[in-house]
DNA sequence: GGGCCATGT
DNA sequence: TAGCACATGGCCC
């Protein structure tokens, strides 16, 4: 469904004619976009239903007040834009110039991909089961919440999201047919057994979307990419009896962009030409990329008049100074038409969380019957998945449809219902009274040893991968990479990959002009030792929900953030992955995050500092730099120690397999923390110097 | 660490 | 008749 569900086309009703008060044309939702199989629709009349049969609703009034808060927020970018100084802006100007290039410099057309989108997947499997739809109006879900509908049905407007009282409203002879989640996933399953045919290391979006690297089919069998889109299509329609959509480009962001144009039945290949690409996004609605909402579509087009791809380039001063790096550096990669083209990063979950609509109640014994029912659930999940958190999180919506999250972190990891249901109904407890329609149970922080999980090989492999890692060889092996828990996403082994990145890294960081400022980097002249660990620093726009914010805005209004702001971009964390220590304190954490750039990743180290060249920072103990190999073991001993009381600290999966640390995502926040505390001698007038150990060869 | 936001199905 | 979900990742303070 994923493509179909987006696209909007408020800017339009703005157009509308002028005889009489629309008050409609104001309510922004998200139902009222088009997509596709929406083209004849009466947009006005759409829009005009759906605020009929919203308005004076509570829910209405809250999405009222978000409305308002968006509002404010392009304000205060208008002001904080208009407020930039010619100086100010030309300095922005030559960073997105520069950092334009930069990603430039990163294309690559050396990849195919291909991306499969299921058309109207629930409700052609519907069809399926039921031939008897055929042809008629039909949406799945229920009167609260409809999750697709088929084409014709989208002809009255009827789309994913939108309520099905509404839908009814719109086409009253809609069928609705309840989801069924089982066979999704089992006609799922039958589209991806023809995918793996092409690419056996395929990504899987969601149940009806898909990524495949095709470079290696098309070449071995000398056929276009189109042509294997075509075949592949066939071949799904062969074997399931449900048609898809195809889109084949260079890389997946824009492959995502392509299935979308022809949909349904149909493909778009985009040539793996610079200039193809470039024409191509030149007048792409940015709406139309994964990771651009509606928010931030509202944001970008009332603050700076961007509403096409080449405009971002256009603005790049703007979004340079407004934006945060990872933002600034999302949105000219859109431009440009960049996106990922090397196999995925790999990600391990980092929570897991259910949660519940139900009528509104203030009944307070009804509340903790819910919370009991959800950590049930939850705990179940959890168990599942050999999943232990230590932080809790609770999630409200109000009758008013006020959302509120309340969290509590733990010293120990929970799982059990029990423990959930104790400290769910702590948080709960603190809000009464209160009347509520929703609650959720997150549990976040995860320890990364499953119970039951033997300790002593993994602390062997371990051990043995960090005196490697600390030597600067990567244990390439071939570890197990552990369960894949989540099902969005196919694990690819990269193991060469990574170790000649790390190496990237560790260079990149001092050949990075842009590094040079810090001259106070307490840790230049520290003999090392990395806790490996990265984090993946790229957002994939594998399955969505990863856009960053857009909202750096509101915290630079002040000029000293501003200030910050700009030592940001100027200082040791600018676009490149780094390690310094240094950055902690300038940074906002999103510098760690860069998209579209493959494989930067930040690393988050615990070091050990060989105080004055011969004592531990962390224990005191006493060892001269020639006492090499004592050096390595008693590195081993405080990486050991630590890992095996710090519950939080690495993905100990991740240590394990070399070639997984770098695809891994652990819980950088903690960690994160963790490094700005961390040189705890940086502060010390120590001696410290670049030892054998990080030497070794 | 906590709260909240954005995205996408 | 009235009625608008659920899951996850990430940013900012």
């Amino acid at each position: 469904m994923a493509a179909e569900e987006k696209k909007k086309e408020e800017s339009e009703s703005e157009s509308a004619s002028s005889d009489g008060p629309r008050p409609w044309q104001s309510y922004h939702t998200v139902y009222t976009n088009a997509k596709a199989g929406m083209e004849g629709v009466d947009k006005e009349k759409v829009q005009r239903v759906v605020y009929e049969m919203s308005k004076g609703s509570k829910y209405f009034e809250n999405e009222e007040r978000k409305e308002a808060f968006i509002r404010q927020k392009i304000e205060r970018m208008r002001a904080r834009s208009a407020e930039l100084t010619a100086a100010e802006l030309a300095h922005y100007q030559t960073v997105a110039d520069k950092r334009m290039l930069e990603l430039e410099a990163t294309r690559d057309f050396s990849k195919v991909w291909l991306h499969v989108d299921m058309d109207a997947f629930y409700a052609a499997v519907e069809t399926l089961s039921d031939p008897s739809l055929k042809g008629k109006p039909m949406a799945v879900g229920g009167m609260s919440m409809i999750s697709t509908a088929n084409y014709e049905a989208r002809r009255y407007g009827v789309r994913a999201a939108m309520p099905g009282f509404i839908a009814r409203k719109l086409c009253p002879e809609l069928i609705l047919v309840p989801v069924d989640f089982k066979k999704y996933t089992y006609y799922s399953g039958l589209t991806r057994k023809v995918f793996q045919r092409y690419d056996p290391h395929f990504i899987a979006g969601s149940l009806d979307e898909a990524y495949l690297d095709i470079t290696e089919v098309s070449k071995e069998r000398g056929v276009s990419g189109g042509e294997v889109a075509e075949e592949l299509r066939n071949t799904v329609f062969g074997e399931t009896g449900l048609t898809c959509s195809a889109g084949v480009a260079a890389n997946r962001l824009l492959a995502k962009v392509c299935s979308d144009i022809n949909k349904p039945n149909g493909q778009f290949v985009l040539p793996n030409e610079r200039l193809a690409v470039m024409t191509f996004i030149s007048s792409l609605p940015i709406r139309k990329i994964g990771g651009i909402g509606k928010v931030t579509e509202r944001i970008l087009t009332d603050v700076f008049g961007i509403s096409t791809c080449e405009e971002m380039l256009q603005k790049g001063g703007y979004l340079c100074a407004l934006f945060s790096h990872s933002s600034a550096d999302f949105f000219l990669s859109v431009g440009l038409g960049l996106g990922a083209t090397d196999p995925p990063q790999m990600r391990l979950r980092k929570s897991i969380s259910n949660e519940r609509t139900f009528q509104a109640t203030d009944n307070e014994a009804l509340l903790y019957q819910k919370i009991d029912e959800l950590a049930e659930m939850l705990s179940s999940d959890m168990q599942k998945e050999g999943l232990h958190g230590r932080t809790l999180t609770l999630k409200l919506k109000t009758s008013s449809f006020e959302v509120r999250t309340r969290a509590l972190t733990l010293q120990n990891y929970i799982s059990s219902r029990d423990d959930i249901y104790k400290y769910a109904s702590k948080l709960l407890k603190a809000e009464l009274p209160v009347s509520l329609r929703l609650i959720g149970l997150r549990v976040s922080q995860f320890k990364e040893d499953k119970v039951g999980a033997p300790s002593d090989p993994t602390q062997k492999t371990l051990l043995s991968f960090m005196s490697a890692d600390a030597s600067g060889n990567f244990n390439k092996g071939q570890s197990s990479l552990g369960s894949e828990t989540s099902s969005t996403l196919f694990m690819n082994d990269l193991g060469v990959d990574i170790s000649v990145e790390t190496d990237e890294t560790i260079e990149s960081e001092s050949e990075n002009p842009l590094d040079r400022n810090d001259a106070s980097d307490p840790t230049r002249n520290c003999t090392w030792i990395e806790f490996a660990g990265k984090t993946e620093g790229m957002h994939e726009h594998i399955n969505g929900s990863t856009m960053d914010k857009a909202d750096a805005c509101t915290k630079e209004s002040d000029p000293k953030s501003r200030q910050l702001e700009k030592s940001n971009r100027m200082g040791p964390d600018s676009f490149l992955p780094h390690t310094s220590e240094m950055s902690s304190c300038l940074n906002q954490e999103d510098n760690n995050h860069y998209r579209l750039q493959g494989e930067t990743s930040s690393r988050h180290e615990e070091q050990i500092l060989w105080m004055n060249d011969y004592k531990c920072s962390l224990c005191g103990i006493e060892l001269p730099s020639s006492f090499v190999e004592e050096r390595q073991e008693h590195a081993d001993f405080h990486l050991a120690e630590r890992l095996q009381k710090e519950e939080s600290g690495m993905d100990s999966r991740t240590v394990i397999a070399g070639k997984r640390s770098a695809q891994t995502q652990t819980g950088s926040g903690k960690k994160h923390k963790k490094r700005k505390s961390l040189p705890s001698d940086g502060h010390l007038p120590i001696n410290v110097f670049f030892g054998k150990i990080n030497q070794k060869p």
